[in-house]
DNA sequence: CTGAAAGCGCTTACAG
DNA sequence: CTGAAAGCGCTTACAG
């Protein structure tokens, strides 16, 4: 590998000049410039940025920590993040932890040690004592989970409005003249959603019915189970607000098993327009989460705060919106309910 | 941030010895290494491995090129070699090219200057001629891509064996009893699968019939246009091989629309084992492509290129196997044929 | 505008 | 076993 004493060498410079022409920090003639050029060209020199990194204090380099890449939540969101610092010169290091605490804590240790310059963490990636103890340190970084611990506050935080997007959603049904909605949650993950789903309902002058409040776990399995024992109630719903889209597709097959017709006899909105709600049967009523803008925001927050290190409004929460498809229908339009 | 320097002033020793207590290169007495290690921990020392990176010529980095995370098979295949190359003590630095050569370019070199220590190139993240160039650099690398690309010869390569794949489930419908077998296929990039359905045809002794050959560009979609292609042939065939899962459940939707029933009246076999093919209707059976397997093995070559340098075997195809579930089934048991 | 020198935080022969 | 010294490849005040 050529470095910059051989080009220095080369151009009949000192190596403080090739820096100089090369980070354009100081003024350098015309001529020694064009020197220094044609050495850096005929020696294909390339910076080595370790030395760089060493050198300046700082690597150019971001730490994006996250639970798993099999769910395509958190693939969108990396690839969106890798988008964002590439285009500003930064290059993303990539972990992931599992949900496993103890895999948090050392991957961060071991980023932290590489000198990157700031930290995005996502979902439950890491514990929060963890993530705390390195914001004391003086790690520029930014969470991506929004949720109630009171530990995170005062932290850099980005990440979609779920108590909203609960809120949309049901809001959507009682419009269509629903009244007895249920909904199908994993807690204590989508806790905001129940609560938005809550707010609507007393909005509306509805009583929330424990009855109506099922647990999943986010899995296709989970919400056919759910819809089963929803019909099974003495008194069943007659929508279902799914907390994600994959337990909505999952109460859609059962109810459609059992001869239960969508949208005339049950409605159903889920959360996230996943890809495969537009390919549903019918397709699928649902509250998009837009995760690219978070991952975005929270990419773009990170590098101010890397150099500006300027407190930001520290609670950024992006909007979700309702699509709606075929799951839905104004009931008024169908029975005149 | 505490230093080395600092550790060695509290010890009462040089940096060099301290250094050599972390390292463990050279033996350091009983009584030192205990004051050392006493001062370490008092003052909390995480060393600098962008420092050591520079001195000792390596930085224990990997980069890892991929098209893209939006595919959850490039998704599993970047959890897997994170997975292995933290098991290494590696960090792994990724990026997505989103299949545009200039793209691929620019990261590969970015890259380099960094020094990681080097390269996975998966799919066609890359141009070839650039990965070729990074190989005569001297750069370790292993491409995950098997092509028949005549440039890439020489090189590692770690892959499926999709010529295996296309044989094992073409040969499956034909020991089911089917003799007029059409495929769906993605030109160029699914071709191993053709030439494997086209082997497993005349190894039967029938002669593949070009009107049986569907292009498809790998979406549910395109699965769902071709099988309507096929219906309306003069003589349709009895059985579809649809080179991915995608396809194959677009087909199916195609075949159940139209009152085909399945496998009664056309047998279907898919590619990959993808999350959602368990949960079609029948349950699809499909060619398990083991892309886990390829990632691991992947890494761990591409760790031995870098720490033994040796010339290995350099083409790695992993075997794929045959999922039965229930898009298929003898045909004897069924009317007969 | 350019050079000489020190420094970033480690590692690595080489003496002793 | 331990220390003194040079080096990894850059950057950055500071002179001139």
């Amino acid at each position: 590998m050529t470095t910059l004493a051989d080009v220095a060498r080369r151009a009949g410079v000192t190596a403080a000049t090739v820096s100089n022409v090369i980070t354009q920090r100081v003024p350098v003639s015309a001529k020694t410039r064009a020197r220094v050029l044609k050495a850096i060209e005929e020696l294909d020199y390339r910076p080595n940025l370790v030395a760089r990194g060493l050198a300046r204090g700082k690597t150019l380099t971001l730490a994006l920590v996250v639970p798993t890449l099999t769910n395509p939540y958190f693939a969108e969101m990396v690839e969106e993040v890798e988008r964002v610092t590439d285009q500003h010169d930064y290059q993303m290091l990539l972990s992931m932890t599992h949900n496993r605490a103890d895999e948090g804590r050392r991957h961060l240790e071991r980023m932290a040690n590489r000198r990157v310059d700031g930290f995005i963490i996502m979902g439950m990636a890491a514990d929060t004592a963890d993530v705390v103890a390195l914001a004391q340190q003086g790690h520029p970084l930014v969470v991506s989970t929004w949720n109630q611990d009171p530990r995170l506050q005062g932290l850099p935080i980005v990440d979609i409005d779920f108590l909203q997007a609960g809120e949309i959603g049901t809001r959507h049904l009682i419009e269509c003249g629903h009244r007895r909605i249920a909904i199908i949650v994993e807690e204590p993950v989508q806790h905001s959603r129940l609560q938005g789903y809550q707010m609507a309902l007393l909005e509306a002058g509805i009583v929330p019915d424990p009855v109506y409040v099922r647990r999943g776990d986010s899995s296709f399995a989970s919400g056919y189970q759910a819809a089963l024992d929803l019909l099974a109630l003495p008194t069943p719903p007659t929508a279902i607000f799914a907390c994600n889209d994959w337990m909505a597709l999952g109460a859609m097959e059962a109810l459609t098993q059992h001869g239960v017709s969508i949208p005339h006899d049950m409605a159903i909105v889920g959360v996230d327009n996943i890809a495969q709600a537009a390919y549903a049967h019918p397709p699928l009523t649902t509250v998009s989460t837009p995760r690219r803008e978070v991952a975005r925001a929270a990419t773009e927050l990170l590098l101010r705060l890397i150099n500006h290190s300027k407190q930001e409004s520290y609670l950024t929460l992006i909007r979700p919106h309702l699509i709606v498809r075929q799951t839905t229908v104004p009931l008024n339009h169908e029975d005149g309910a």
